[in-house]
DNA sequence: GCCAACGTTGGC
DNA sequence: GCCAACGTTGGC
């Protein structure tokens, strides 16, 4: 089992849209980054992720599970990019800030500190039950 | 809203 | 294949 965290800017798709597709899920797609595109290759079936909002927000607010490995990009032609559906597991009681994140120091190796501009990265699972109990959810 | 950092593109 | 120019992202 893999830990993960995908970006988003909630103006654009955020955690309540998330959710409101329930256990169907969503295609993570419009990823046009190499790196992004091949951590979701590397996904499985089952893995979890956490849900992060950029911008305004900059915080951790849910948790999301991988409920289809990688295909084809429904938003493209360009047969270069693929995608991963994920559907919204639970949320977090309290979201997790970047600020809370950089003020600890067992976080501070955190791909999401260390290259911000990453929308799709791998956790470690010493990060991900840090974050967790920060969020006071359950890993 | 600004700007630095990064990734991608395209000319040579 | 290199590198300058450009566009985009996201923290501040």
């Amino acid at each position: 089992m893999a830990y993960w965290l995908f970006k988003s800017e909630p103006n654009t798709w955020g955690w309540d849209d998330q959710v409101a597709k329930g256990d169907a899920g969503e295609e993570w797609d419009g990823v046009r980054n190499y790196q992004a595109r091949n951590f979701m290759r590397d996904m499985k079936l089952g893995d979890l992720g956490f849900f992060y909002h950029s911008m305004k927000e900059k915080s951790v607010v849910g948790i999301v599970e991988v409920i289809a490995e990688a295909h084809a990009d429904s938003t493209t032609e360009d047969p270069r990019w693929e995608c991963v559906d994920i559907k919204a597991v639970r949320p977090f009681v309290k979201p997790v800030t970047l600020d809370q994140i950089k003020e600890t120091p067992m976080l501070a190796d955190m791909v999401l500190v260390k290259n911000s501009r990453l929308s799709v990265q791998p956790v470690t699972q010493a990060e991900w039950q840090k974050v967790c109990a920060m969020g006071q959810t359950q890993s």
